[in-house]
RNA sequence: GGGUGGAUACCCAAGCGGCCAAAGGGGCCAGACUGUAAAUCUGGUGGCACUGCCUUCGCAGGUUCGAAUCCUGCUCCACCCA
């Protein structure tokens, strides 16, 4: 295990805060002298499906936490799951059926293990506690918390103020939570920052159980690929774990400049004077974005795919095709007798667009371009000469060969 | 239990008998530009083999030459008072 301060540099980069601050430094100093790895907590409500960047700030605070000795708890919030976090929310989430979590939080454990080793971590779903729990527990638990420190939270107060609903069972969330800690004695927690709120209710509910409060440790929220709004999947502004690399490349490099601080700090480890060498005014955001892609994308797929990814991206800002030109079936029927096939309806059928009336659109502002000189089709009513091998462009980015069946 | 306000396209939100496939914003798409799938600017954004036709304004009926707009019933939602 490495000294105090050597652990202390990494895990405190990117930190939001630290509360209490002196109790982690205490904690951090007892393990190394007992040689006791801290049991450091993550939880996880199995929700949605896709993991995405946001997800990895906590859980690559968790990794580093492993990586320097300590054992890495991971929480399957199966039965939270079936109540729905409202934190940071300004809406009540649906309600899942036990169904969907539970092939859900299997699917989760998958994307989570690109980050953590799970092999040395543990495992545990909150729903092995609470589901044997009576009501008179529930209502016992209950006794921690008051309505005047409920409505305190900013979440709530803000939904209140909107003339939102707030139901009771958001309120059991955070007590839930809290008490999933004491379950698994948790030295510290991880979070993102509008998790503080339920991070310190695991303290007392610890400390009414006789166990020493666990520290909380909250991450910043990931700013999404929009560069305004957090990092969501009901936002479209995400970018998840499992894309191919080129989506990942390329969606970093959508981001707008100024979050790249945060995605440098947050999403790398390059150590923090090379980031700032990286940003200094001088050099091209375009490159510092590029390293950032690569830093980010060679986690997930490897250096060489990162590479490439770049490379590709390269060719296609400057015009050029990809690479690899994906082949898409056109069944010979959907031609005339002169094999021809209107423009519109050859969009639609290759799955290049949604709609005729979309493909339409998209030919009438110029989107659309055929075969090795790039025709450019403006008109709509076009009927279009097609032969095995045609390679069709709509947009910037969808390109198909035809393949004639 | 009582009162009030709602339900409009992917989201927010105008419209309150014809000029409504429905303002505006966001998002998204396309084009120009370049530093890139950034920023900015321009255009578009229900469907359809499309100078036209078809389907949408919570659901079901009705009035009318004509309804997102008026009437009746229903469903759902929120807030306030108790």
């Amino acid at each position: 295990m490495p000294d105090l301060d050597e652990q202390l540099r990494i895990l405190r980069r990117g930190v939001e805060q630290i509360v209490p601050e002196d109790e982690f430094r205490k904690k951090l100093e007892r393990s190394l002298h007992a040689n006791r790895p801290l049991r450091v907590k993550y939880g996880i409500d199995p929700t949605g499906i896709d993991v995405h960047l946001g997800h990895t700030v906590p859980l690559r605070k968790l990794r580093q936490f492993q990586d320097l000795g300590h054992t890495a708890i991971i929480i399957i919030g199966n039965y939270t799951a079936l109540v729905g976090d409202p934190s940071g929310r300004d809406e009540t989430r649906t309600k899942l059926t036990e169904a969907q979590v539970e092939a859900n939080a299997r699917d989760y454990l998958k994307q989570v293990g690109r980050i953590i080793d799970l092999d040395r971590a543990e495992v545990h779903h909150n729903g092995d506690w609470f589901s044997k729990w009576s009501f008179l527990k529930v209502l016992d638990l209950m006794r921690h918390m008051t309505l005047g420190q409920m409505s305190a939270r900013e979440d709530f107060a803000k939904r209140i103020a909107a003339e939102k609903p707030v139901y009771l069972h958001e309120c059991l969330y955070p007590l839930m939570q809290g008490w999933d800690s004491v379950e698994i004695r948790a030295d510290v927690e991880l979070g993102g920052a509008e998790q503080l709120f339920s991070l310190l209710v695991a303290r007392d509910l610890q400390q009414s159980q006789g166990q020493e409060p666990q520290v909380a440790l909250t991450m910043p929220i990931l700013v999404g690929t929009d560069g305004v709004r957090r990092m969501g999947k009901s936002l479209g502004n995400y970018i998840g774990v499992a894309e191919t690399s080129e989506n990942q490349f390329g969606k970093v490099m959508s981001i707008p400049d100024e979050p790249m601080r945060q995605y440098f700090t947050l999403l790398t480890d390059l150590p923090m004077p090379e980031i700032d060498v990286l940003l200094a005014s001088g050099v091209n955001p375009r490159d510092a974005k590029e390293a950032l892609g690569k830093a980010i994308v060679s986690q997930y797929h490897g250096a060489v795919a990162a590479e490439q990814s770049a490379a590709e991206f390269r060719r296609r800002a400057a015009g050029e095709d990809p690479d690899e030109i994906p082949d898409i079936a056109l069944s010979a029927d959907k031609l005339d007798a002169e094999g021809r096939v209107p423009a519109p309806i050859l969009i639609k059928e290759l799955k290049l667009d949604s709609s005729t009336s979309n493909a339409r659109r998209v030919i009438e502002q110029g989107g659309f371009n055929v075969g090795p000189e790039r025709e450019t089709i403006s008109d709509p009513k076009a009927l279009i000469y097609v032969s095995d091998g045609l390679i069709v462009r709509v947009g910037k980015r969808k390109i198909a060969r035809i393949r004639l069946v």
